[in-house]
DNA sequence: CAACACGTGGCAACCGTTTGCCGTCTTGAG
DNA sequence: CTCAAGACGGCAAACGGTTGCCACGTGTTG
């Protein structure tokens, strides 16, 4: 199962190695004729080339890195989802890096990448702002889901989508709402928290954070059992595990939802629309945010010098049976 | 940003390019003095190995290829955490691949792969078996979820599962089953539904199958037509997805669950618990799988004259609320 | 008709390692 | 004291491509 190489073609076709390379990844270099014929060979041969000994000298290795924060996290999935078939599209191979939640692994797996890949993907890093400027000084970065200022990024829309979220609260009659935060160093949850402040303030609603609680369906046990010393009558939770968490808990505890307090999460997971009462939340379409994602990436390796672009893929407020009225067990209007 | 190489690090260290290469890849082959030496030079000049120009010469790449039949079905996602994992702990890179349920795509991306990755784990292929064996003398392959004699695989126990689950049924009393199976060419799906007829004769039950249908919840209103055809009083879906499909079919067409018909699934996914009615599953530590899968991958390249192993980890009968006596309404005695 | 610009193909250096082979220096045995 | 056997380090040839530069032939221009 030898495989052949460049050479091999090279010398069944009867011309220099370079004709061959050149036929393969500059065309336009070899005359018409020539260049067929050494394709018809190649394909004779069987010939594909190999992407060490190509990488090695033109330091391209059509592969990008994808590094999420958790990867068991279901709401990843969309994302990675569109980013494969994103970079597939292009001939790029996706590795996928999953930093358990540990600024510290993310770190270390970056840097046993960095020689293999083209470039990272950042998936809601937990990096502090400077670590991922520096790296972004010595390695094509586009983080997603977290804006940095002078870097590439992509996101989904969560400002005006939080202000939705509140105003449909207000609507429903709720008063005082309460975040269930995120991890520290997370920066939705700060961005979530800054949002629903604003527009609790705007609307004339109390609001409040606890926290911060892991972004984990185990965790929403303490988050409920914070939530419901608060007398808060919405519960807005970090992201749907963290929620349906919740929903868990007040079940457990005799609390009806929504009749007693509402309860909304965020990404609009798959499993939002199947647990008990089916969960209001934040979706939006993460396949995009992937896509997008690679695609600037892509994009900025033929274009080094462009300003990084931010991008923002709107979201989409999803009313389901987890939210009602205020205290009255209304259901919701949507 | 220039990365520094060997020959930065031989020349700062004193010593030939060869020797700073062994103090790597071979220390045993190093006097211990002077490999400390050369550790501590290529630290402070922060040297990292060039996996290319590595991979070129020694042919070994440090990366494995896990291609899943389609990476949207959240039944693979212990299974890629547990691979991930196991790969990440012997410093291997696990690329993902998604076939997008076609044995096309499959085909093609491992064609694409093989000069970039050490061997492949095949998840649930769709390949025919003769193409498997085939790859399978020019690659290194461990089959995932499917047995395919000569070869290296790792599969989730479901000969014994099965007869569980009938014999649960038929202890509830249930006298006839139906199987909706999965895609056609799916290994599990002709092995599950021998099992489960082998299991029904023995007990004394009818079974019946119908399908193929396609293993996701979109499918499930189609297969829960073509169960409440047959008469049947429980069925048993080809996974979760199809399972959690059905379960919204009959709600909608206002048939109990599982007073009038019990329904079944595969996997445990995170969504069989949230569900309404919960899901009875057929369970099991996908993420051992995937480590296992991992295992004997590594395993395989160190001793390629051993045995392909065909590895069985054990599954497990996750009793919930779909199921329940036959016609009666009652409760799982679980 | 000379001068020149292109369009093509070949030559050879280089990318950063690994590794077979060889030479030297120790060491311990006879 | 001699000699064989390690132990250890260095030399240099791969590995399989890419790419800057040169040479040659032809068509165009003044």
């Amino acid at each position: 199962m030898k495989s052949s190489t460049i050479y091999d073609v090279a010398q069944a076709a009867g011309v220099a190695t370079s004709t061959v390379s050149r036929a393969f990844s500059n065309p336009d270099r070899v005359g018409a004729v020539t260049r067929e014929h050494v394709l018809e060979v190649a394909r004779r041969l069987g010939y594909q080339p190999n992407p060490h000994a190509r990488a090695l000298v033109s330091r391209r290795t059509r592969t990008v890195a994808m590094v999420v924060s958790d990867i068991t996290n279901p709401h990843f999935f969309e994302l990675i989802r569109g980013a494969e078939m994103r970079a597939k599209a292009s001939g790029y191979t996706l590795v996928l890096v999953n930093a358990e939640e540990s600024p510290r692994i993310e770190l270390e797996q970056i840097n046993r990448l960095t020689r293999s890949v083209d470039g990272f993907l950042l998936a809601a890093s937990r990096q502090p702002e400077e670590d991922l400027l520096q790296l972004a000084a010595g390695h094509r970065v586009v983080v997603v889901n977290r804006r940095v200022p002078g870097l590439a990024s992509v996101v989904l829309e969560h400002a005006e989508g939080c202000r939705q979220m509140v105003a449909h609260l207000a609507s429903l009659g709720h008063s005082s709402v309460v975040y269930l935060a995120g991890p520290r160093n997370s920066w939705t949850a700060a961005s979530r928290w800054a949002a629903i402040r604003g527009a609790a303030a705007e609307l004339g609603l109390h609001a409040q954070r606890m926290g911060p609680f892991a972004p984990t369906v185990a965790s929403g046990g303490a988050a409920a059992d914070a939530a419901l010393t608060t007398g808060a009558t919405a519960a807005i939770a970090h992201n749907d595990l963290l929620a349906i968490g919740v929903l868990r808990r007040l079940a457990d505890r005799g609390v009806q939802v929504p009749a007693d307090v509402s309860v909304v999460g965020f990404d609009d997971i798959f499993a939002a629309d199947l647990c008990t009462p089916t969960l209001t939340t934040l979706g939006g379409a993460h396949a995009d945010v992937g896509r997008a994602a690679v695609e600037i990436l892509l994009n900025s390796m033929e274009h080094p010098r462009d300003h990084a672009p931010e991008l923002v893929v709107p979201s989409e407020l999803i009313l389901r049976r987890s939210t009602g009225s205020a205290r009255t067990g209304g259901r919701p209007d949507g």
